[in-house]
DNA sequence: TTGTAGGCGTTATCAC
DNA sequence: GTGATAACGCCTACAA
């Protein structure tokens, strides 16, 4: 062998045999004697053979990296999709290569686009809160790079698509408080131009409607989804000369400031205020009490997205039914931070 | 223009001049008539030609990935390391590229095998705990990949380490614990086995030494660096008949797990008990009260890593000094956890 | 069922 | 300084 890795022609000739005959075996070509393959099949373990994926990413004139961009600040439902997404290219000859970007730098289409030209991955997920802005769908068209939306309400066509129903889950959540028997429900509301901001808000209005319940004045604060945001909320809820007995936050790093801010009062949870938030990363089952959320199926929402990028690559298989979903119930998660209100 | 994108080709052909002018244009080889220069990056800007980088990793018979390797259980540190990474990896031409593993698959090794073989990265980050064991280092020289290992203390050679020193900052918060006039200290020990468990742990001996003050029997517990196993370990330390005034856990789930324990038999933070946990990752200030913790510097190690990682791909670079780092010093960070003793 | 010739887009060699 | 020509490792088309 010569140095450096052996290459097919090492393997062509070891086994007496073409390139290209080597290279169907590499390619399971239906059409070989299994002799052939056998003996090709031995020289490849023998001299231990990898294929090059430069090599061929060029002569097929495409490649085996599927992108993961994002811009989400919750380091948990990061990885979760992360995670979600290697399960999904599990087994296949994909690699995940992952694109943090800054929605506030000047230069993040800029970034992002000269990723897109550069790299050319086979296609990209697009996480929320950055999936929800066009820009950047609109650049992925422009450059020829498919892609998939992630998102809490359907944003793009379904092949492009993976959400979750978020208001739906949401005024599930809500009739809980109300179950309970809390009238004065207040909400920690997501920030502007966030679609899931928008959704989560849909639910919790709809709730409050379908059981009769007035939205009180100042009963909606603003939050940016970041805990210092949710202590804000928190103290602007409490304040109030009558408080809400049972908040609902738009995320669970908002729903633990608030919790800080009832402490920070000596108000216990839930005695005092029932509190609800949303996505079930890793910090609501460790907060106390352990807060009662809603899980975001992120990790499902990422295979199935991944599924979906690479789905025309398996060119023989039928459509698979199971790829063609895209719609993921999120699902309420009770735990010890709700309870009746105190009369 | 053909179809597709344009390729050096293109470029030749329009500037008038040899595909070898445009690549010397492209990879900025001194020896190049301005004009020329000058009229072929005319041609480049005017038809978007971006290089095609497998066709590049192809001709140069290297690739432009980074791996990250790694199995760390904890989010925000996995996502501190990648966006350190991406640091010093920016306006290279180097991707990131990241590569979860399970330390107790039996196929791990195998994986990671298969992935080094098949992508050819051309160096990978290893984060701990898995950095601690020696055998993904040695699949590595193996397969000639070269690698950094990321720990608490020295693991390798200088060129494939970065390392904070978690022994010494461990002194330096126990000490904190015993100003403030506490004598009954606690540990909540990390996993067996693991090189940063041991380390904390060391620190904690010293310092506890170094005032004359006596490790008492039953305080040390066990923990496995999860939530869950830090109340278990709080319960079994309160438990105790004269149960600690203080605990150090090795890690912040730890202790937010100690804290749940603490709280759940009506004992506040920090008046009855003082708590420091090791990592300072969001969890430990939004914890109620926020904690005093140690911050772990991952994503500087992670840059440097990276650095370290690429350095020999700036050929004319003298040596950057800077590069040769490899040793970060963790920091103390003071918040609410910590009080003197009750008496 | 297998082999030959040629191309994918880039860089290295070595003349001019 | 610049340009033919030949790699790099693999695949497709077309023959045989």
């Amino acid at each position: 062998m010569k140095s450096g890795k052996p290459t097919i022609n090492d393997v062509a000739r070891i086994a007496g045999v073409s390139k290209k005959t080597v290279s169907r075996v590499i390619n399971r070509s239906p059409l070989l004697h299994v002799a052939t393959r056998a003996k090709v099949e031995g020289v490849i373990a023998e001299i231990g053979f990898v294929p090059n994926p430069q090599a061929r990413a060029l002569a097929l004139r495409r490649n085996f990296l599927i992108g993961l961009i994002h811009d989400n600040p919750n380091a948990q439902t990061v990885l979760n999709v992360q995670q979600g997404m290697l399960q999904g290219l599990r087994d296949t000859e994909f690699e995940l290569i992952v694109r943090p970007v800054d929605r506030h730098s000047p230069e993040m289409l800029a970034d992002v686009r000269r990723f897109l030209e550069c790299q050319r991955p086979h296609g990209v997920l697009l996480m929320p809160p950055i999936a929800e802005n066009e820009a950047l769908p609109a650049l992925c068209r422009e450059v020829g790079c498919r892609y998939v939306r992630m998102g809490s309400a359907v944003l793009d066509t379904p092949d492009r698509t993976v959400a979750s129903n978020d208001s739906h889950v949401v005024v599930e959540a809500v009739a809980h408080l109300i179950a309970q028997g809390h009238a004065r429900i207040a909400i920690i509301a997501g920030p502007d131009g966030f679609l899931s901001a928008a959704e989560r808000r849909k639910g919790f209005d709809s709730a409050l409607a379908a059981a009769g319940i007035a939205l009180l004045p100042g009963f909606v604060a603003a939050g940016a989804y970041t805990f210092e945001s949710g202590i804000a909320a928190g103290d602007q809820l409490l304040d109030l000369p009558q408080p809400p007995t049972a908040i609902f936050a738009c995320n669970d790093e908002m729903a633990a400031g608030a919790l800080h801010a009832a402490r920070r009062r000596g108000l216990s949870v839930p005695e005092d205020l029932s509190l609800i938030g949303f996505d079930d990363t890793g910090l609501a089952a460790h907060l106390w009490p352990p807060l009662t959320t809603v899980r975001w199926p992120g990790m499902v929402l990422a295979r199935q997205a991944a599924r979906k990028l690479i789905a025309d690559t398996f060119v023989d298989a039928e459509a698979d039914p199971a790829d063609e979903r895209w719609l993921f119930e999120s699902q309420l998660v009770l735990r010890d931070s709700v309870a009746p209100p105190r009369r």
